[in-house]
DNA sequence: GTATCATTGAAACACTTGTTTGAATCAGGT
DNA sequence: ACCTGATTCAAACAAGTGTTTCAATGATAC
């Protein structure tokens, strides 16, 4: 029931990652985490500093794995010239779920923690996120761009946004079965919003966006 | 500064909805917000009773605000029949915006929140919006339904999800300036996506969704 | 003016928080 | 065996939290 036979420091990181993500890291205590860990109250300070710094490694730990499945996925897709859309859009939603593949549910508690570090801006959890995205997300909307030579790189890189937003969310939200099968169409979804051509009609709501148009 | 000429219970309010929208809200304490509002620390608790209260108090305030702003427009959509999907689609995210129109960010802050209210699953908050947000979702679902006849609307429901999670994550995290146009954009890249049909490829993707394809 | 109610004010309450301390225990090397 | 450094432990610490209390003040009606 203690893990036994694990290390004090990954008891620590594994209960506080699922006490955050399931309550928040301001709700989850250190007592609660130590207690259900089972190690004592100390032991966080010891072996991470501070509970900051315990959210940082936590979130470091994850955020490097699922960087690094999207990035070798991503080589995959671009071995072709140009490359497949929606091959480039699997390899940022399929790494995701990959987690998930052992039977728990560390990939959707790790969405959970997405979510939270996106809520919380101007905090420098939320930064620290941004900045380890940063070139992730600069590949993989330069490999959109490839993928679709006659789109406006710029509109395709916020579109991309559109994407995180739809993934993080859904994935945070839905059902561990499901997740699968949303994944699919997620990408099947945003192949065709990032395809679809700006038409003279979307043009006008951009324009004038709080017209009632009857 | 302090308002003055506005009642002490909507001091409380609007200075608590940006403190909790700003940094969350267990961070933000009673005192800081009875102070920045320049109200005494025991009026909370009078006017609304707790803390908690105090928050659904704020939630209710402007989520009943954007589903009545929301049910309005896609009434004026839905009197052309079958409706326009762009249409439906302008009446789910235009509101959102509707509020920045006054120059401040309240619009923004909002989605923050809202957001924040998104990653606090298992909080009464949550249920909350949840159930608030039933009602109008499931008038959305059916408009988009009849929009798009030939779909299967179980599928158009899941992927209002995405454009749930693309709109709340891209409106909390935009400069303000943007949000008008990111909102055209994406009433364009939604529109796309609901109506791109099922293909062999995508259903694969479905079906194995984990496989490398080279 | 006075009684009645709602509202404000300063102070205290009970409790929890993250962190620190210093002794006890353990492991590995010489 | 003995030393040394790392790790664990129970206890305490200082600070901050939401909430409650009760007297002071304000407004309103009779």
């Amino acid at each position: 029931m203690f893990q036994l036979g694990v290390s004090t420091r990954d008891r620590i990181l594994d209960t506080a990652e699922r006490l955050f993500a399931e309550q928040g890291f301001h709700v989850a205590t250190l007592r609660q985490i130590t207690q259900e860990a089972g190690v004592n109250l100390a032991a966080v300070n010891y072996h991470f500093g501070s509970k900051q710094a315990l959210m940082r490694a936590i979130f470091k730990r994850r955020l490097d794995a699922l960087n690094a499945a999207r990035m070798k996925q991503l080589d995959i897709a671009l071995q072709t010239d140009p490359p497949e859309l929606e091959e480039v859009l699997d390899a940022f939603v399929q790494p995701a779920l990959a987690f998930t593949r052992g039977g728990d549910a560390e990939g959707q508690r790790f969405m959970q923690l997405l979510l939270r570090a996106f809520a919380d801006r101007d905090t420098d959890l939320h930064q620290a996120m941004r900045q380890e995205y940063a070139h992730v997300m600069r590949r993989f909307a330069d490999a959109i761009s490839h993928a679709l030579p006659d789109a406006d790189p710029e509109r395709l890189r916020q579109q991309l946004d559109f994407i995180v937003g739809a993934l993080t969310l859904t994935m945070a939200e839905s059902a561990l079965k499901d997740t699968r099968i949303i994944a699919g169409e997620l990408v099947r979804f945003a192949a065709a919003g990032l395809r679809a051509p700006v038409t003279e009609e979307t043009a006008r709501a951009v324009r004038f966006p709080l017209e009632a148009r009857s």
